[in-house]
DNA sequence: ACTTCCCGCCAATCT
DNA sequence: AGATTGGCGGGAAGT
């Protein structure tokens, strides 16, 4: 087959961004009933939506817009400061070409392989389900093509693929000392949708420090960094707070019929305690997540998450009490298979079968390998260990949820985002780096930065550390073997690198071309996010074979790791094998090792808008130009793309690049624009027009050790980027290359599996997005207080 | 009919 | 006081 997309399906999202006005006019914003769609507003209120003055307007605009960003976003402010910046004029470049042609046929063409992978399953296998899946395409499609006609369709607005959208803006493995800020306004603006989603996302994503919390509307991006700790220490806490008993009992407990009792009365008083925060989804995450890690099966059902979450939440359990916490399950679940961490799945009981999900990620860490999975297995649960463990959990419950209660708090102070004590904060906001070049200082100063670089050669062995064996390179230019380096995006099928020059958050998006179905296969190319839905279904089989209740431990075990391996080998989760995974990572950016020759392509997505405007830099090492492109793989379509034929890529060099597409405009001549893609990850720039802009590069591997102050166990897992990567088949280098390794040295503890990659951007940064529209929050002006009083918690 | 979950009201909090 | 966060649940889309 052909080439697959990579992932960014989502991207496609109908909604605008932000951006200038120019671009997005009609299509989406047709439906009438997306009120979320801010961009709307904004739409109207610009009046010009002729791409064909695309200077003028943009600059313009984020000027204007700057001033009520300000407020917004303290941040940004200070990022946006800058006038204008070679981001601009790329922007101003890109959105030169009708935005949104391009934006559809994108869509419609890149993008969609993404879906479908999305959506479906890894195209080859399914093909059974492939009938169905071209059904959803081809209805999708129809919709997208009419934007106007149809209307987005629940799915299309679903927080999944939401969330998969926001994941797609940034890097899994963003370079640890360049802290990428996120401001959810601008987020939210140009995914088009109205603020309250993306609290939803963000807060699990924080609850998996995946996100940091800095001020109001600011948020830092650690990405994965973290995550494998996170997930370590939320396995802990959930032992310690029994929620491995829980599991077992719940089941049998509840059923037997009682679980209100306690509920109820611990309810009350813990509820006075308890504030919002306790039933933050943020907590309801970790807890959710907890319960994974420490069930034997590492599926739990809905069901019993939900009641035990309500015993927790000391909410009185009513009905409606469990339905809303189904409700909220369901939103976390939906972001923790975006992230490619739970699959949904059925369990079969004996009255039936239950929704449930199946946990996808790390369960054995290595520090903490000791105990970790066997849980719950040998004791005997009693009922009054129960009891104890309740009370334990209590106590301690708050702890926990605290912990990142605490946090919030800290950093909710209005503070300036880089000051804070990062000790405080878990979230590494390592400011006092010790290379020469800041990163964040570029960071900060994306746009208008020209270079950062990361310094190689910052890399001091003593930090670096430790690292499993796997992950050995470090090694910042040096080709890595190891597709990880490359600055994918594990979770997502397709690598995603960060111009942080580029105005808006830009993304560049590796896809090969898959010649081979195995690759595809068998890495799973596909994006596990992708899958998600639609294999639920068909997959869901699988897994129903698990029976909650009860686990013999060593028959579980050895399920388990079965069933890993076929989730890992069949799926390509990214993150749940390591091995497999990083195969997958392999495939995905080089052609990987089973297709030797196939070079990958890039794309190039400035999302500056939003996802709207796609542009996208295509390499594409088969074509010449770069422009013939297999027919499936790239339209030809007006649109812009950008493609780079991957020989050119030399390590190291500016390579011209040919654009496409933006000849659309007419008005355009640019069809070259050159980049530099630097093989050096360090070094490299992106060059657009004449303007040289940095690659932040994931740089070197880390520098620092810790630049995390969170808490040693969190810290550890930082891959270091590294810059340049490349192909094995030597097709194209770019970017980044992180190290895998984790930079702590202390502890030796888990691998990280993936290590990562390393561009970034920072969407929020740029801003640029943003200004233009400010105009989404409807709520605050429309806010309106009903006298209604809502009924204090039942009990 | 049941499952999933979007949407946005409106209160708690923060500025 | 106004803005930001985010709990919550109605009710509709999807199955």
């Amino acid at each position: 087959m052909e080439v697959e997309c990579l992932a960014l399906k989502d991207l496609t999202s109908p909604r605008k961004k932000s951006f200038p006005l120019e671009l997005e006019e009609e299509e989406d914003g047709g439906q009438s009933e997306q009120k979320e769609n801010i961009c709307t507003d904004r739409r109207r209120s610009t009046p010009l939506k002729s791409a064909e003055s695309p200077v003028p307007p943009f600059l313009i605009i984020r000027k204007g817009s700057t001033p009520d960003l300000a407020h917004i976003t303290p941040i940004k402010h200070t990022v946006l400061a800058e006038p204008w910046t070679p981001t601009a004029n790329l922007k101003m470049l890109i959105s030169a070409a009708s935005p949104d042609i391009r934006d559809r046929e994108m869509k419609k063409v890149l993008f969609r392989p993404i879906e479908n992978e999305k959506e479906k399953p890894a195209s080859p296998e399914a093909a059974v389900e492939d009938a169905e899946v071209e059904d959803t395409c081809q209805f999708e499609a129809a919709e997208e093509e009419d934007d106007a006609d149809k209307k987005p369709s629940r799915k299309q607005k679903s927080l999944g693929l939401l969330c998969q959208k926001f994941l797609a803006l940034y890097p899994d493995y963003p370079p640890q000392h360049t802290p990428i800020w996120i401001s959810l306004d601008e987020v939210a603006t140009s995914l088009g949708v109205e603020r309250r989603r993306i609290y939803d996302i963000v807060n699990v994503l924080e609850s998996l420090m995946i996100v940091g919390r800095i001020a109001k509307n600011s948020y830092t991006w650690y990405g994965r960094q973290q995550l494998e700790a996170t997930l370590e220490d939320l396995q802990r806490r959930g032992r310690q707070q029994g929620y491995h008993l829980q599991m077992e009992l719940s089941t049998e407990a509840r059923e037997a019929g009682q679980g209100c009792e306690d509920d109820g009365v611990e309810g009350d008083a813990g509820n006075a305690g308890a504030n919002r925060k306790d039933k933050s989804l943020r907590i309801m995450s970790q807890k959710f997540v907890m319960l994974f890690l420490v069930s034997k099966t590492q599926t739990v059902t809905l069901d019993t998450a939900a009641k035990i979450l309500i015993e927790e939440s000391q909410d009185s359990s009513s009905h409606s009490k469990y339905k809303t916490k189904v409700r909220r399950l369901y939103d976390i679940a939906n972001v923790l298979t975006s992230l490619g961490l739970i699959k949904k799945v059925h369990v079969r009981e004996e009255r039936g079968r239950k929704p449930a999900f199946k946990w996808l990620g790390p369960v054995e860490f290595q520090n903490s390998g000791n105990a970790v999975t066997q849980p719950g297995v040998t004791q005997p649960i009693t009922r009054e260990d129960i009891i104890n463990l309740k009370m334990s959990r209590h106590a301690s419950f708050n702890i926990a949820p605290t912990s990142v209660g605490v946090q919030r708090q800290v950093s909710s102070a209005p503070s300036t985002p880089r000051r804070e004590p990062t000790g405080l904060l878990n979230q590494p906001v390592d400011y006092s780096i010790k290379t020469s070049s800041s990163n964040a200082v570029h960071r900060l100063n994306f746009e208008n930065i020209t270079e950062i670089r990361p310094t190689a050669a910052q890399q001091t062995p003593a930090c670096s550390s430790t690292l499993p064996p796997s992950s050995t390179h470090r090694t910042l230019l040096a080709p890595s073997p190891h597709p990880e380096h490359l600055f994918t995006n594990s979770a997502s099928p397709h690598c995603l690198a960060y111009l942080p020059s580029l105005s808006q958050p830009s993304v560049v998006m590796l896809y090969r071309t898959p010649e081979q179905p195995e690759v595809q296969r068998s890495s799973g190319s596909e994006p596990e996010e992708g899958r998600k839905r639609r294999r639920e279904e068909g997959e869901e089989e699988e897994e129903e074979e698990v029976s909650k209740k009860k686990g013999t431990s060593g028959l579980e075990e050895c399920d388990k790791a079965r069933e890993r391996a076929e989730v890992s080998s069949r799926t390509s989760p990214d993150r749940p094998a390591g091995l497999s995974r990083e195969q997958a990572l392999n495939d995905i950016s080089y052609g990987s090792s089973n297709a030797p020759a196939q070079p990958s392509h890039y794309l190039y997505v400035p999302n500056n808008a939003g996802l709207n405007g796609f542009n996208f830099l295509l390499s594409a090492s088969q074509s010449p130009a770069g422009l013939t492109l297999p027919p499936s793989s790239v339209p030809t379509l007006p649109i812009p793309y950008i493609l780079v034929p991957s020989s050119a890529l030399p390590h190291h060099h500016h390579y011209p690049l040919v654009a496409s597409g933006l000849q659309q405009q007419g008005s355009d001549p640019h069809n070259k624009l050159s980049f530099s893609l630097p093989a050096v990850m360090s070094n490299a720039h992106f060059m657009v027009g004449t303007a040289p802009f940095g690659l932040a590069a994931a740089s070197d591997v880390g520098r620092s050790p810790a630049p995390s102050p969170s808490t040693p166990e969190q810290s550890r897992m930082y891959g270091s980027a590294a810059g340049a990567s490349r192909s094995p088949s030597g097709s194209w280098q770019t970017v980044s290359v992180n190290t895998p390794e984790p930079l702590t040295p202390h502890t030796p503890k888990e691998t990280t599996p993936s290590a990562s990659k390393a561009f970034f951007q920072t969407p929020g940064t740029l801003g640029s997005v943003v200004s233009a529209v400010p105009a989404a929050r409807k709520r605050g002006s429309a806010q309106r207080r009903l006298d209604v009083g809502h009924p204090p918690p039942t009990c």
